[in-house]
DNA sequence: CTGTTAGCGCCTTCAC
DNA sequence: GTGAAGGCGCTAACAG
């Protein structure tokens, strides 16, 4: 295969490659007729301008990198779809890189999308994430950037991210006015904000009913499937199972389900459980899975806006935080009759 | 901020770029204390090889593209952290593009990935994908390229895929010796070579049984949870359910599931489904759905492996087919009793 | 072992 | 309106 360069298009037309460049910039004076010819012939010679060799010159590039913690859980690819809907539309390309939950894998991904010259990148934390070095150093720069969902506060860039405390408050709540009082919150890493906040409302929600909780209510756990059932299986096995639990999100709300069937212990009716950030299999499980819904399409598109801004109007990370708001899906995991 | 380049290297030490070059690039003789010296004022200096500058020149990165058509369902997210796990060890990055099923964005997705120097494209055809000019043209170029799970036969490179029409037929004998008769085959879009693989194993279940069937029982779909659901609303409101659904997936199970339960038909005790593909979620819903399981991320690791083999040896695309088996994982929705 | 030099493909100022 | 020429940052011969 040969590539074929501006050189080639130039020397087929007899003409210079500045004039064949500027025939594919046109932010410059150029005869209307010749450049429709020469971009006939390029088109013809399968000829179109090497992005690589563009960007090492303009260092800038039509391509947005994402990074997120983990996808397999549909929370996260919709949030990329919203990003990506967006982004199609100005022309702009998604470039797309997993952490796996890893803060090392992580760096490595901001890094490639560095060198990629991505023109700006959305970000949300891995579990691990704690330092924010690199991160600090990007903003230092004058890196767009936008961190949504698992977001560091100390970081001075634009956020969008959900009212945690407020609908980790209206969840409990429901608990507890289905006449619950011993709840425990299956809560995120301590140091994801998401995790605290929603903790915090957790906490909030028994204050304004005055019942007695305290830290011992709360227990850290992980994003996952795996990490509900763990927690679960292991009160389980300690006979320490509360009447309800609150969750981080719904992965972990359906590996805490799975534990408790496994024991044959009746949802809700022995034990109710609710969710966070609904997933479209929330009301496919057994029992369909109550849960706070948040508009994560809406969440990419909103990311991706304030990305788009910053690019286009040159201003960079200057901080400011969408907060977005949800609603409580109440299904038969939490209701008691 | 300044970008630091390999000749403020050179200068800071006295030496030439090459040799600052050389130190990174170490195929090359340099005197070890020079190295050692180089690399470590480069350090301070906060200097990195330019990977754009590189690829301009080489002509190559240490990225791979990798392009799948959904990422909503977990199934294409479990085969690319396969694929990058192959990868991040040999210290290639990974770039992800998801077409959204659509034949268009697949298109810009491929060329955006061939425009950003990736060594190599990982890809799994979108529902719409029909056309192949552009892979076509991709191959005659010598671009290293694998084909996994959705494939186009009439491309001549490197494939993944699993035993469809075998396990397509277990699963259909399943159900049969559950003493259903009346079947009906949710399919995927036929010009998609799994859709045609599965729908031959259900028919020729059929046939070894000596149970009557026609292309009456294949009902040609999509592969997402809201085509299960239309077409079996449909089937319901024109009165024409069958004793048992063959899904070409787990979301188009999960979707007869639930429009079979929303009008109150019995699972399996009316009727009997069975899915594809299993999901995590298989397990969690209700009733659990019983499915073919696959090595998901196995395929990633192999479609990993054959283009990895393809840049090491610079020999590319050779076609070779790799067939993957799988188990069938029997639930409840598929057990009479 | 190290320095010099010619590009990779393109954009962009400066002449004309 | 168009051409010539100098880089962007780096690698890879080719000398020494």
């Amino acid at each position: 295969m040969k590539h074929v360069t501006i050189i080639d298009v130039a020397k087929a037309l007899n003409c210079s490659i500045s004039t064949v460049s500027r025939a594919f910039n046109d932010k410059y004076d150029i005869r209307p007729e010749t450049r429709e010819k020469i971009l006939k012939v390029a088109e013809d010679m399968g000829y179109s301008p090497n992005p690589i060799a563009r960007k090492l010159k303009q260092k800038c590039s039509y391509n947005i990198g994402v990074v997120v913690p983990e996808f397999l859980n549909p929370f996260f690819p919709e949030v990329i779809i919203g990003i990506q809907d967006v982004f199609l539309k100005k022309g702009y390309q998604i470039l797309i890189m997993q952490s796996n939950e890893c803060y090392q894998t992580e760096l490595e991904n901001l890094q490639t999308l560095v060198d990629n010259f991505v023109d700006g990148i959305i970000l949300s934390l891995s579990q691990e994430s704690k330092n924010s070095n690199f991160l600090q150093k990007l903003i230092e720069k004058g890196y767009p950037l936008v961190l949504f969902n698992r977001v560091n506060e100390s970081l001075a860039v634009p956020k969008v991210v959900f009212d945690d405390y407020k609908w980790s408050f209206f969840a409990t709540e429901h608990l507890i006015q289905q006449g619950l009082t011993k709840l425990i919150h299956l809560a995120g890493p301590n140091h994801i904000n998401l995790s605290n906040s929603r903790a915090q409302g957790f906490m909030d929600a028994h204050r304004k009913h005055k019942i007695p909780v305290s830290n011992k209510n709360i227990i850290e756990t992980g994003f996952l499937v795996v990490d509900g059932e763990r927690v679960v299986a292991k009160l389980i096995s300690e006979n320490m199972l509360p009447e309800g639990f609150v969750c981080v999100n719904d992965p972990t709300a359906m590996g805490a389900m799975k534990a408790l069937k496994h024991h044959g212990i009746k949802i809700p009716k022995d034990v109710a459980v609710i969710g966070f950030s609904e997933t479209p299999m929330a009301e496919l499980i057994d029992p369909p899975l109550s849960s706070v819904k948040q508009p994560t399409y809406q969440m990419g598109e909103v990311a991706a806006e304030l990305l788009l801004k910053q690019i286009e109007s040159n201003m960079f990370n200057i901080p400011e935080t969408v907060v977005l708001s949800g609603s409580l899906s109440v299904r038969e995991s939490s209701v008691k009759r």
